[in-house]
DNA sequence: GTGGTCTAGACCACG
DNA sequence: GTGGTCTAGACCACA
């Protein structure tokens, strides 16, 4: 499994061990990783993204104390088997819905008119 | 002007404060706050929406530092009078731009097609 | 909050964040921490047992996450809401039932009849 | 000797090679492995439990260390001669005294009253 | 090789 | 004042 997986922003306001949570969660949840798939170690991460090892340890500990990863003692962490398949498109756009709804408000508060971010987005969704 | 008019939600994780410097932001790119309007007391604000004065008032610093706003001895804070009109709307739209770009990357870690995505925000936009 | 309410044993084979947590979890579920009361501040836990402070922000982070704890902003950690009375006794029983499982599994692979056990533990109990 | 004396729980936190290593000690403390008995192979119990070889021989050599076992050329691990006899019940009952002490402890946190708690296991004793 | 725990200490975010 | 995040590094537990 390769480190270049994940991608993390250390400067971004959102904490990095987080932004890896919420990564595995979608990457999950659209079946790029699969049940069962094993999961780059600790100090692979770390070292690919030059970030501190516990920083990683502790976005995988999170996920699974949620269930998404399971450890396999000495060998490392994999997906859990709950995560049998893919899950339905539905489920995987409800999971879009807060950032949806603060895109909403944001343009509301802008004035803008839906047109241009439609069409900014459909642009963005397209490259 | 109405302590209503700016929306906080204690619960979420960003902090309060940037909740409101960013919605002031908005709302006077927008043209829904103009310049020499005056603002909501600290302790209107406060009182409203049961969150402390001092976390307005910072909120207000920030803004006053960034030259949003300006403060006018026995008025309180009003709108900067640099902000003579609301914005040309590419420059509005150019303030959602990360957003967009994040949607766009949590689009693809969900390998959900474009479609989907945009018909929701149309619909969430159209209400 | 006294930061005495919480023994750690630092030389136990149970990590101290678990030890916290765990202690957490049962003096919620017996009332002696009530919904609303506030905890000892991770630099009083820490100073008091002579611990890192990380390493009970770590154990307070997980009880939040377990929704025993919340955390009020700039003021520290209270008892969530959700545990609004001391449970039910026999629920709290079923909390020591893997102990009281391990033990039973002990006592047979030392092939010692009940009476010495349980009167050793009723006079525990009693001092 | 069979492989099914010892049983393992590759879940539970306690590691496995620890969970051998009591088990052991409590059953020659028993006298159901007395002077002389001959262990299952590490690869019978590392087959019947579906663990790593290594775990369990891990384990037996910790007990070997600790004098409960012996390494005998040919004929794999026997429980060591210097364990002539069970021990007295009182000596095994000590090896049970942490264990106690802990379900003292935690009967305390939980605020219950000791007759529940002892009727609990004289219940599960008496199975 | 894997992940886990803890420390000491810096610095930030929030109220 | 509160808790949160991250680092660098040590050391342990497990397979």
């Amino acid at each position: 499994m390769d480190a270049s997986l994940l991608t993390v922003q250390p400067a971004a306001p959102e904490p990095i061990y987080r932004q890896i949570v919420e990564q595995l969660r979608r990457l999950i949840a659209g079946g790029q990783l699969a049940a069962g798939d094993s999961l780059p170690s600790v100090r692979d991460v770390a070292g690919f993204h030059a970030i501190n090892p516990m920083t990683v340890s502790r976005a995988y500990g999170i996920a699974e104390s949620e269930g998404l990863l399971e450890r396999q003692r000495g060998k490392g962490m994999v997906v859990a088997g709950t995560h049998k398949t893919t899950q339905a498109a539905s489920h995987r756009l409800a999971l879009l819905e807060p950032q949806l709804q603060a895109l909403v408000r944001q343009t509301r508060e802008l004035e803008l008119p839906a047109e241009p971010v439609l069409r900014r987005l459909t642009k963005l969704l397209g490259e």
